[in-house]
DNA sequence: GACTTTGACTATCTTTGATATTCATATTGT
DNA sequence: ACAATATGAATATCAAAGATAGTCAAAGTC
């Protein structure tokens, strides 16, 4: 019943945290070791470890070919807020919206309960008198002037 | 008879109380024990579990996908943390210990800081000196003393 | 008339697999 | 030797299939 993303989320992360920060994988192995193909690394990669989602991600294709995560060391919230509210683009999912603030609650930058707030604010359940055509659109606005409240607090 | 509305609120209800103001559910799954069509479930959160009635729902589509209901409860971070110190019993294992801080940060009673302060502290690589036979009865140990500090400051 | 029940249709997220692209190295032609 | 090409080994991409939950309107019930 557990999802691979989150199996393979998990194994990832727990592998740059032992890691200081940063690991090296080789995609098929990993996805062997999941049991799974490999593009699905390929999907948790962008789904859950997106620049939005303070990681930098760079692979190498080729004989001897590598996929390396790193957390990104963001000097301030200022900067980190920044970068959240360039990788909200022109519309989101709740699930991207609930990707995007957990990972700036796990860094710190935002407390669990503003998280809290704005994801409820932002919640399919807030959002569901709204045209479902639009939503995303309008929960990518109700997001960004978010952030921006949040980088002038 | 019963109308099927109330006993699906019923049922959820159960089910959160049974644990810890809180449950995840499979909507078809639920469907199913209740002998109606999925999206009967989803009218009675709507007309039932509403925000207004002291409740959030936050779901999730597609595979793996799945409902949360929670009772949003005003508990007190003392009363909280009280019962987290009736939950830790003689011993401990160090995923027991990251699902009680987990939980603790989760719902604001602790900083996610704090959280991971405690957590280096009990993880097993903190203890790796420890004697595996005693191990779990020191993480404990120490869990408890460092939530009495946080009882007392 | 208001509330409930149903089901067809839609939206979103995940999983899989076929095909394309890229890189390192071996091979070949001159 | 050198440059061009072929080969094999990875990763990326993309679309289709699968798995859930949401929406909405029509029909049913009290």
């Amino acid at each position: 019943m557990a999802r691979l993303v989150d199996v393979i989320e998990e194994m990832i992360k727990q592998m740059v945290e032992d890691n200081n920060g940063s690991c090296t994988i080789n995609r098929s192995q990993l996805a062997e070791k999941a049991n799974c193909v490999p593009s699905q690394v390929t999907y948790v990669l962008t789904t859950r470890f997106s620049s939005g989602n303070g990681y930098i991600v760079e692979s190498r294709r080729g004989g001897g070919g590598q996929i390396t995560i790193t957390r990104a060391q963001h000097v301030t919230s200022d900067d980190y807020l920044h970068r959240m509210l360039e990788s909200v683009g022109n519309d989101m999912t709740q699930q991207q919206a609930k990707n995007l603030l957990g990972s700036a609650v796990s860094c710190g930058v935002i407390s669990p309960k503003t998280g809290a707030l704005i994801m409820s604010a932002v919640s399919d359940r807030a959002l569901s008198k709204i045209d479902p055509d639009i939503r995303s659109v309008v929960r990518a606005d109700i997001l960004r002037n978010a952030i921006l409240a949040l980088m002038i607090s």
